[in-house]
RNA sequence: GGUGGGUUGGCCGAGAGGCGAGGCAGCGGCCUGCAAAGCCGUACACACGGGUUCGAAUCCCGUACCCACCUCCA
């Protein structure tokens, strides 16, 4: 194989060489549950959900890992305010996250690590720092990085110290009095409680009780469910700095290869701006699965390159709605043409050698769609004839190539994940054919006899019903209008 | 101040020295009794000023404007 993929740490793409041949291991930072997912929380997840589908159809083992961080200040402040345990809190936001993933079709991640659950890989973790004098306490329950006693700090993003703002970094990070850090740019591995949190949100270490830095749990959690090095690490472009700075720098500092690629996804913004909830200009995921059906959401999201900003402009769902529909109608009155084919087959065959060089080249999913329309057009053009074996030969192998290329960007309209086929709505689905059916017979008589007044009327009562009639070289069918 | 990213046609968005990506919207056809779907064709581009080159949207220099990170952030 020959996947390119950028690397945040040099600024190239260069090829991917698995760490062990034939597998790979990926970290990628999740979400802070502390309230509702919004549109920016899709990005990364969707862009790395697409990377893992293809290292996944290009032969690779994949090992996905990706953090629940649900204990944080934000979560202890909205909890307290709210009048809830912290956990509950957390738990709550966790499970709409989870929703939200599923429902754009974001296959799970091998392991959904949760920070509290790794307390003790995180003081092993500080542990090793200490014994190799890059960490310190200044009091119970605070430990800080010795970024001073680390040189490399700052390589991931190339950043100088004496170059970074010389003010305090967040609150969390501001020594109390008579406790003063090093360096102000020093940052927080465990933080000791703050007043009035509650004593569930401390565990006990060597150092005093306290609760972990955000950094830290990154890193350990890294480490434990990939190991010493692994292969790529992925998150948001707001996590470059400090974050990944930070857990590059902890973890190389306790002896760890860490990761050997950093890959991160770029903003969704509107009118140019980075959307964020505190912005107030973030779309809420509910709001977005209100206003389209998941796969259309999912296709805007998809459809434009991982590293590129997405502006989410005031029509990108409707255009995605109509793309969506096309690509979706090819699929279903293909597989109505030549019958349905088998998911195995869809996952193994061959694909367009344009669509694995535009995935190959950094996941150049533009490129890649460009090449799924083309043979959209050729299926559409063959289907566009009466059924003949030569013909539906064309249709099949279309369908195949196209079912197989969307299959990789997680959009495949005939994947049972989207068709939301319960048995109940099937049957229905059945019943209502036979009505329909019938009512079509009625026409087609009426047409045969060129009264298109009775063939009008029927179509249009049809319509009033939320039926639209489409006629076809081998007779009328019929769709449920949206 | 430091570190990065960007400016492509009405909109979205690839490309990155010569072969008019693609999609959406528009326009004109074809097909159709009509419609829908589909197919074919088509106008409108590379922020600005210089330079290099046989040739620049792509390379170089300069200018303008926009965005982001250096607090929490996907």
């Amino acid at each position: 194989m020959s996947l390119r993929l950028y690397d945040t740490a040099t600024r190239t793409v260069s090829d991917f060489v698995p760490r062990t041949p034939g597998q790979v291991g990926i970290y990628v930072c999740g979400a802070t549950v502390q309230s509702a997912p919004h549109v920016g929380h899709l990005r990364p997840s969707v862009a790395f959900d697409v990377l893992c589908r293809w290292l996944t159809r290009s032969g690779l083992q994949v090992t996905l890992v990706r953090n629940v961080t649900d204990i944080d200040d934000k979560i202890l402040a909205k909890a307290a305010a709210a009048g809830v345990e912290w956990w509950a809190h957390a738990a709550r936001y966790e499970r709409e996250f989870t929703a939200a993933y599923d429902a754009l079709g974001v296959l799970p991640p091998t392991y959904e690590p949760r920070a509290t659950q790794h307390a003790t890989q995180m003081v092993e973790l500080m542990q090793r720092l200490f014994d190799a004098g890059h960490a310190y306490t200044t009091g119970e329950g605070n430990v800080w990085f010795d970024v001073r006693s680390w040189p490399a700090y700052g390589e991931l993003t190339r950043q100088r110290l004496e170059d970074l703002a010389a003010e305090p970094q967040s609150d969390d990070d501001v020594a109390q009095p008579g406790n003063a850090k090093r360096d102000v740019h020093d940052f927080a591995l465990w933080k000791a409680p703050k007043d009035g949190e509650p004593a569930t949100a401390a565990w006990p270490t060597p150092w005093g009780r306290g609760r972990p830095g955000w950094h830290l749990e990154c890193s350990a959690m890294a480490q434990r469910y990939l190991g010493d090095e692994f292969d790529i690490h992925g998150g948001g472009l707001d996590l470059r700095f400090p974050h990944h700075e930070n857990e590059q720098a902890q973890s190389r500092a306790a002896g760890f290869g860490f990761a050997r690629r950093w890959m991160h996804s770029a903003w969704i913004t509107q009118s140019g701006v980075k959307m964020s909830k505190s912005l107030g200009n973030g779309l809420l995921v509910s709001e977005l699965l209100a206003a389209a059906p998941a796969p259309v959401v999912r296709y805007a999201i998809v459809a434009v390159q991982y590293r590129s900003m997405l502006e989410w402009a005031p029509d990108t769902l409707a255009e995605a709605q109509t793309t969506w529909e096309r690509l979706s109608g090819f699929v279903e009155r293909a597989t109505e043409r030549v019958g349905s084919v088998p998911a195995e087959e869809v996952a193994t065959a061959a694909l367009p050698a344009g669509f694995v060089d535009a995935m190959d080249d950094d996941l150049n999913v533009p490129a890649a769609l460009a090449v799924v329309h083309e043979h959209l057009r050729a299926g559409n053009t063959a289907l566009a004839a009466a059924s003949s074996a030569d013909g539906d030969a064309v249709v099949r192998a279309e369908l195949v190539a196209v079912r197989g290329m969307l299959d990789v960007l997680g959009l495949d309209p005939a994947d049972p994940h989207w068709a939301g086929a319960d048995s109940a709505a099937s049957s229905a689905r059945d019943a209502l054919d036979s009505l329909v059916r019938s009512e079509l017979k009625a026409r087609a008589e009426a047409r045969a006899a060129k009264d298109w007044a009775e063939s009008d009327a029927i179509r249009d009562r049809l319509a009033a019903a939320g039926i639209l009639v489409q006629d076809g070289p081998d007779g009328a069918r019929w769709t449920l209008a949206n």
